[in-house]
DNA sequence: AACCCTTTGAGAGTTACTTTCATTTGACGC
DNA sequence: GCGTCAAATGAAAGTAACTCTCAAAGGGTT
């Protein structure tokens, strides 16, 4: 009789319901207090003493103060829409797609937290440095896939700027919109920037002065 | 008669000279550890001890360890190339230009250091996190010179976009030469990346594909 | 030589981690 | 229910990157 199991598999096991609710209690703890007071003059044990457990827990549940932010990976989500684009769709508009797509899941699975979050993105240098980590991951991936399309190698030189192209765009287009206060559609304006790319950089108020690939 | 201060300005005092002195040998020292031991592995007072001065004077002289490796400042120079190319030329083509320029410049000021420093900022965190934070700096010189041009706000989205990924695309090239060796002509490599952003990320192989902008 | 100002070194303190080890506490067979 | 095992926790000591303060040393100037 599976009566069991199937209790285990929803109720997780009361550790692993204990290990989910004190990862949220640290989170919660922190994200309040990096609000009240600013990520750098929060140390780690005020953290742990709001949520009520040890210091050496909170360490246990994040290798590094930065993590309590750096929660969640968009990687694997991205990677898997991305293979389930059809085969013969333009890579291009596939990393469109998939990057729309894991956005969506973001933006609702993330609750109020978000607007502080990103603003810690931006702000806090050790943050941003592990940001640009994430970046360089998603990066690779994204070449991958491009790599077993296209059947260039997944290290040459054109795979990485196009990969890599797409990243940045799409992050500084987050940037831009936490910049503006999310007043926009940052869907909207993902694919606004994605269309510049495509267009190949060109200036709308310059689009009179040719430009030419260089020549040695 | 201007002999005094002329002398002065040619050895700088003899407190400036040992100013100098002190800031290479910390560096030196840095350099010659973090090559042996690694980066991690060198705590600031075994540098301190090598260069003969107190771990306070380190740090006096680099707020953080990382600033012993991420030591010149190419902006000011990019700024400067970048203003003086003519007014009617091409955003994009004196960018190319002033960053070319900006990388001999760095090419030859860089002595035999040049190979251990872009391992280093390819493989630890904290140095990649600054080095992160210097080319948004970049960007927003570049930005800011696109936005006289053009006669657009430099808070732009196409403008951060453009310039986020100019910059973005050649880093990405000099990862690539890093990873690969540092066999091929650097500056080829960037007019090739160049020259793909212009083109629009067109895939060689692929060019039969389509690729249109977005349609809502 | 005497005075001033800057640089330096010494030392104590803070904080983010790391490691170790003993204690607690779910999980599971009986 | 109950004992046993493994995993989670907490306490404590240690390391390393900074920060701050203050007194000593050393250039610069007259």
């Amino acid at each position: 009789m599976p009566l069991l199991s199937a209790e285990r598999e929803r109720k997780l096991g009361l550790r692993e319901r204990k290990k989910i609710q004190t990862r949220q209690a640290i989170r919660h703890a922190a994200y309040r207090l990096f609000a009240e007071q600013g990520y750098d003059a929060t140390p780690i044990d005020q953290i742990a003493e709001m949520a009520e457990v040890s210091p050496s827990t909170v360490f246990r549940y994040f290798p590094a103060k930065e993590d309590i932010v750096l929660t969640d990976e968009y990687d694997p989500v991205i990677e898997e829409v991305l293979r389930d684009r059809p085969a013969d769709e333009h890579p291009v508009e596939s990393i469109r797609q998939a990057l729309v797509a894991s956005l969506h899941d973001l933006a609702r699975s993330e609750g109020d937290d978000i607007a502080l979050r990103t603003k810690l993105l931006r702000d806090v240098p050790a943050i941003r440095g592990r940001m640009a980590e994430a970046q360089e991951e998603s990066s690779r991936i994204v070449r991958s896939v491009l790599a077993e399309r296209t059947g260039k190698p997944d290290d040459d030189l054109e795979l990485r700027v196009i990969a890599s192209s797409i990243l940045n765009a799409l992050h500084e287009t987050i940037m831009y919109w936490v910049d503006t206060g999310q007043n926009d559609d940052l869907e909207q304006l993902m694919h606004t920037t994605l269309d510049i790319l495509i267009r190949g950089l060109t200036l709308s108020a310059l689009s009179d002065t040719a430009l030419k690939p260089h020549q040695q």
